[in-house]
DNA sequence: TTCACTTCGAGAAAGCATTCACAAGCTCGG
DNA sequence: CCGAGCTTGTGAATGCTTTCTCGAAGTGAA
């Protein structure tokens, strides 16, 4: 089994765990018990020497001949993902997009609750949001201490992304998903993520203006 | 300046082209004639160096000891981009997600209208959003030729994301931008790009539990 | 003009990520 | 127990991206 131990997982890899988790459960509503690193490949939209590198850097979970089992595998990269525990979020800005990201029933399934929902325009405070209230921007510090919350959304406008970024941080919060089209900054010790949709069509457009296609096309296993 | 011409743009380049397209958009707000790489790079949140490498795929558009001229540059990335044009743009599926998106002033103003809203619950047909009427899914072929959409977002649960996306492709579009929380497959001649909350909330939660960040953790700017 | 200073462009080096290729390990039929 | 047939795990090879470095080219002052 090599010697695993604690080894360093590259950030690509990382970026896949979940699409591998996804793909498990999948598999796991089929009862299926085993997995070949070639169906996982599959599933998941990637190639199946990749499946195994990445798996790999997880440890040894695999059985020669057989595949990996199901359960199992899940179990671990739950654990590696941080799933077996609870996330609380909380979204500020809570206009078209907020609004919408607080009623999605599809993250909230897994562990990432979103238990709060913050915004300063005086005529949405107090409205209510699916299961949520409206609470002023003022709140959030004692909010997120008293739920604990880990997970900062920024879904408002460009030009407040960045003062809210602020106040978040000084929240305490040191995972922020930042959906507004603008780039915080931020001190090292947090992490952002950001999830633009504009930039997402101007890359699609740029491939299809000169009838290219972006990424490895499609998943089409070709033994050599 | 080198030679040039027809270089083949590196995908990690195309991914930050729209970055420096709205850090551009800034300067030109604020009435900046040049900006440098040092600048531009701040703007984006990546360094300097890249920034240089990357605008020289596109040509030597800077001048040695000034900077890149601000109007000029916005022009040529925006050519590269596609956004001297018009991209039509088609939501399959109306829910939260789907009317949130077709509400959403932020992208519509960067030349890709959403121009036809689709979904197949019976409940859903007929009604208005924003200024758009919710149509029944068999008129999508038809929808895509007259409206001449170029661009299919999937706004549906992971369930739908595989027929939906069969369906765009056999009307003819080629880009395809996927919110819903599956893998889809698609023929190589088509782009997909996907955009996947749960993702980001899984890597989130990777990093936090142990204490690292994700990304080059650049930037320096202190909160409070 | 010359000098000090700035900034781009691009080759070269370094660092990551993906893919290849195959030995090692497992199952099962006989 | 043995050999055939799978499938994993991983070093090595390849390819892509980022970073380093520095010559070339521009500016403005004297």
């Amino acid at each position: 089994m090599g010697h695993n131990g604690r080894r360093r997982i590259p950030e690509a890899t990382v970026a896949r765990l979940p699409l591998y988790y996804r793909s498990l459960i999948d598999c796991n509503e089929r009862d299926l018990a085993t997995v070949s690193s070639d169906q996982l490949a599959e599933l998941a939209g990637v190639n199946a020497a990749k499946v195994r590198k990445d798996l790999s850097y997880l440890g040894s979970y695999g059985t020669r001949g057989v595949g990996y089992d199901v359960e199992y595998l899940l179990h671990e990269i739950s654990r590696e993902l941080g799933l077996t525990q609870d996330w609380p979020c909380v979204i500020v800005g809570a206009g078209n997009l907020g609004a919408a990201l607080a009623n999605y029933r599809g993250f909230g399934a897994r562990g990432f609750r979103i238990v709060g929902l913050v915004d300063d325009a005086s005529d949405k405070v107090g409205q209510t949001v699916g299961e949520l209230t409206v609470e002023p921007m003022h709140t959030l510090a004692n909010m997120v201490n008293e739920r604990s919350i880990s997970i900062g959304i920024i879904a408002t406008p460009a030009s407040a992304a960045q003062p809210v970024a602020d106040a978040l941080i000084s929240a305490g919060i040191r995972s922020v998903l930042n959906f507004a089209p603008a780039v915080i900054s931020v001190p090292p010790n947090v992490s952002v993520r950001k999830v633009d949709l504009a930039t997402e069509l101007q890359i699609l457009s740029f491939y299809q203006l000169r009838g290219l296609t972006s990424g490895p096309a499609l998943v089409v296993d070709r033994p050599a």
